[in-house]
DNA sequence: TTTTAGCACTCATAAAATTATAGTGCTAGG
DNA sequence: CCTAGCACTATAATTTTATGAGTGCTAAAA
């Protein structure tokens, strides 16, 4: 059990270090407490102890360790009001009645990495959770057209199609088959419905149709649905502890594996959650504070991404209050 | 003018500073060539009169400088036949019939990428020079809907639009109308097109013209077209010339700067260029090679952005083969 | 019992000195 | 015109030295 003191300590090491980046002695703390250095190593060392603070080496300052961080944010950081910068800037944003929920997230979420100089994250609903709300075809040449899936979360992919010796007509039938008989489906299901819902009936009404139904499987079995958006990656190069290039390949290979990235999502919680170090399974510098939101149909996770040695505070104020913003739109 | 031995020399330089990335000495050299590494030396000291070769301090072994690298681009490199492994690896993409160009293009960049370790970029066909082909209205609940806007050359973009109390109908009344009197028109002319031919008329047949105007008016002043594709850039961090992280910064704005890289095609030079150091205004030491290709009515800009200390010679084979892999696509 | 002053000690960092080596330029002779 | 030979040079790698920020411990003060 740690006394106030201790706590105190612990707290003004770990809100030093985020600024400075670098080990912090016992001077520096004894100066905003009211006792002598002599007492704050006491306690330093005990905190050390308890694998809360580390060395970099025998003889210097104190650092947070993982723990320490771990400490900090669940028992001695306080979430706060805004800074009412931050706030302004993204009152502006959701203040827009036109704008489109998604359009506000991702505005928010460039806005929130260029003020704190992290990463952001949305990942939206995947694959599963949408459902197919309609397709439809745009022909652009003889042979090539345009297919458009539009899910009932509004999210839209499109892909390009050759079909030689395809009339515009048997193509239009075959799109009303499969919006007559699928819609509703699930994305990731669909491929599955097409063969054994609609594979049957379109060589009644459709004459190619084995060359239609393998185009459309086609499109449905390439369906990404990789509703990811990455924005800030970039900041990265802008802390001491990933000057290191091969730190920051790795990271830079982690942010663009979408598999790694939809981990995040994993975690059910609903509040926000903080994955300190090792456990952002990114990097053991890397810490990723993440949240679901839900608004209506529309949901899905944000997290913020940024080094270990991240400002608490106010990541997990600014996400608090952008999600709050984004349930409460309309 | 130079002397054979020199070209050779020249370009011996080249060839095994692109695989070492260290100064060449006159002794690796005199061991290709019949000559005793005096002679070399003086040729050397020749070359470095005309300014075609440096040297990193009095006492090293030489680099080529960007002039170097000019010389040996435009005389003594000579691209010859593919590495028969390259050659499979883009045969497979482009011997699927069934694979639209605009999908054979970007596997094929990420394929190339991926065995030379430099990045690429497709660029499209720019916003002007895209026509409206059709848009489609998809609704989503009851206040958005999903506008899809199609191009003539198959570009697709898609943007949400919330409006409160405007019914359906209303909505398709105005698609309709896009439809019948500005298809056609190149996409950054829409908005003009817009004001000046649908507003006037739209009043007249749909009842809540004004905010149907303006939601539409915005679709297609956002409409970005940024068609634009960057693949590998993380491939910047193998290179031991980036192993500075400012460096790299530089870099990545760069490569993530829509308009820098547009200036690659400004360029109306069918053939293959090659932009050295300074001439690519991305950074002195990285070189971009890029070509034009065209198909019917699809066309776009290639490129391959890697170090300046580049194997020309790889990158010029790679590049004139997937131009004409391109072009002879059906 | 807790706090603090004092002091010896440690290690990282930076600067200076040392050495090794890969390369050069130049000269003189083939 | 080419080349062997040699003095010379800058870097890179290693060692050496100094400095300083910071610690741990002890003994005295509160």
């Amino acid at each position: 059990m740690l006394t106030k003191r201790q706590e105190n300590i612990l707290k003004l090491i770990v809100e030093h270090y985020v600024k400075l980046a670098k080990p912090i002695g016992s001077n520096l703390i004894s100066k905003k407490l009211k006792c002598s250095s002599a007492t704050i190593r006491n306690d330093m060392s005990i905190l050390e102890n308890v694998n809360l603070l580390e060395k970099t080496h025998t003889s210097s300052g104190r650092i947070p360790s993982e723990e320490g961080y771990r400490y900090y944010v669940d028992n001695l950081m306080e979430p706060k009001k805004m800074n009412a910068e931050d706030m302004l800037k993204l009152q502006i944003i959701f203040h827009n009645q036109q704008l489109p929920l998604s359009d506000c997230i991702n505005k928010s979420l460039q806005v929130i990495s260029d003020m704190t100089n992290y990463a952001t994250i949305v990942l939206g609903s995947s694959s599963h959770d949408n459902l197919l709300k309609q397709i439809e075809v745009v022909p652009i040449d003889d042979v090539s057209m345009i297919v458009i899936v539009v899910t009932d979360r509004g999210h839209v992919e499109h892909k390009e199609l050759k079909l030689e010796n395809v009339s515009l007509n048997e193509v239009k039938k075959t799109v009303n088959l499969i919006n007559n008989l699928i819609v509703g489906t699930p994305i990731d299901e669909v491929s599955t419905k097409l063969e054994y819902e609609v594979k049957p009936v379109i060589g009644k009404y459709v004459t190619q149709h084995e060359q239609l139904y393998n185009a459309f499987y086609n499109v449905f079995s390439d369906f990404s649905s990789h509703n990811v958006n990455v924005v800030g990656k970039n900041k990265f190069l802008d802390q001491p502890e990933f000057s290191n290039i091969d730190k920051i390949k790795n990271i830079f290979d982690k942010l663009d594996d979408e598999n790694i990235l939809r981990e995040i999502k994993k975690d059910d919680d609903n509040n926000i959650k903080v994955y300190i170090g090792h456990e952002s399974n990114i990097d053991d510098d890397v810490t990723v504070i993440k949240t679901k939101f839900k608004n209506g149909t529309d949901e899905g996770t944000l997290a913020i991404v940024g080094p270990k040695r991240m400002d608490y505070e106010r990541v997990v104020t600014l996400l608090e209050y952008l999600k709050t913003n984004i349930e409460d739109n309309n």
